[in-house]
DNA sequence: CGCATACTTGAAATAGTTCAAAAGACGTGG
DNA sequence: CCACGTCTTTTGAACTATTTCAAGTATGCG
């Protein structure tokens, strides 16, 4: 029943040394991690603003987004996280949450308690940057997020992400090709990059009639990575996937 | 010459405290960080996208941006900083520059070694942790930004900035009621909030003629912060002052 | 098979941009 | 201390990307 919770570890395991290195006792620590399961719903929020949580979620299956609801009833995602990533690390050191985690599709996390990760981090100095460290590349994602919003038309604003997802995907092991599964509506993923609905819809249709890429209501295919790289300004050296894993 | 180090460093402490608890032992190590003096001149920058930065540059007085550059020669400011911040603290976890800083007003800022501030991680959990939660303030700025640019018109937009900077101004004691010395041009602001500078001017008019703040051209004072707030759906929660400030 | 949800398309409205030029501020040197 | 050049702010008018409203077509699930 649970014995995903192992591999799922693993792979959060993974996450971390693509940018640090940790040695043999600490990955173990990270290893044996106390977890428990859950299930998330599809369209349901499963951790709320103004809660206090105790634990961080990691993603094990499906996809997550953290996202803030304005007064006139619109909403906007603030990140998006997939399997093997911790859509909440930072609870760890800001427990009051400002932005809901809500499923986008029925997916599987598995809590994991604030107090083990903190004593990991008191243990192991190395733990504790390789976790600060994920935070900065999340809050990283987040600035080219911004700088999509602020200065890119919507046609180069989903380009971008689609590149994003992609490579995203693809570092977790997750992509086929140059295709992932992505099942995310069209009105969530307006929602993600400050578009409405419609114009999303219009948005794809032209990235679809240029052969740059395909929107599937389950999966994205993407024909041409350069020409629709190009059109994103795409440079992926924001997700941090070169780094030196400096030691400590 | 460089008698203000000491309380540079004593600023950035007290910012620290606002959010994380510190035995005496812990105020003490960083009080007695290593620290150079620099000048930054106004509209250059002094960190490079591309760049290995091995110090942290901490705001001493002026205003610091941190921007990326568009192809088309456009500008987003992704994120601003006033004294008693750190404007790379993440560069500690992440060294490898991926958004220049850059003066806005002729600036000092005292560089602290990245070698002297990893070395307190490990000496200190506490220390780790309260640089941790730092980053993720800062990144939930970022994501408030990031809801404004999506979901916001160009008045909300800019009433929320006036309203987190009153914010921020005044948890760092550099306020006088609601006022503070922004002295921004309003070509930066706009890069900040993501319209031109001619949209940006209208709007900040139509702010002034409702009676609610203005900016002038090295200050912001705000007649009505309560209106201001409600225009802008501002709630200071996501700037995390609240915080239980958890031991470790 | 029918209902609900997601996607697609059209036409009108608008917030924000672009281009262009004038007016104001500010420091520097004559 | 006035004249001059530069930089910032202000204003106008035409234009366009995106939104809004509204209706229709797929798609999938029970």
């Amino acid at each position: 029943m649970r014995d995903w919770i192992k591999p799922a570890l693993g792979r959060f395991l993974d996450r971390l040394l693509l940018r640090s290195a940790l040695g043999a006792t600490e990955r173990q620590a990270i290893l044996d991690l106390p977890a428990r399961a859950m299930r998330a719903d599809v369209d349901h929020d499963f951790v709320h603003v103004g809660d206090k949580v105790t634990h961080a979620c990691l993603v094990v299956d499906g996809l997550i987004a953290r996202f803030a609801q304005i007064s006139s009833g619109e909403r906007s995602i603030v990140a998006l996280h997939i399997p093997g990533e911790m859509a909440d690390l930072h609870s760890v050191v800001a427990p009051n949450v400002t932005w809901a985690l809500h499923a986008m599709t029925p997916s599987t996390i598995v809590q994991i308690p604030h107090a083990a990760l903190r004593d990991l981090t008191v243990r192991f100095p190395a733990i504790a940057v390789a976790f600060w460290r994920d935070c900065v590349t999340d809050a990283n994602v987040l600035a080219q997020w911004t700088v999509n919003l602020a200065r890119k038309d919507a046609t180069a604003r989903v380009a971008h992400l689609l590149c994003e997802m992609l490579t995203r995907y693809s570092t977790m092991g997750l992509a086929q090709q140059q295709s992932y599964a992505f099942a995310i509506t069209q009105t969530n993923l307006a929602d993600a990059l400050g578009l409405t609905q419609v114009h999303l819809n219009r948005t794809l249709k032209r990235i679809k009639e240029a052969g740059l890429a395909i929107k599937q209501p389950d999966r994205v295919i993407i024909h041409d990575l350069a020409g629709l790289a190009a059109l994103a300004e795409f440079d992926p050296a924001y997700l941090q996937l070169v780094g030196d894993r400096a030691p400590s």
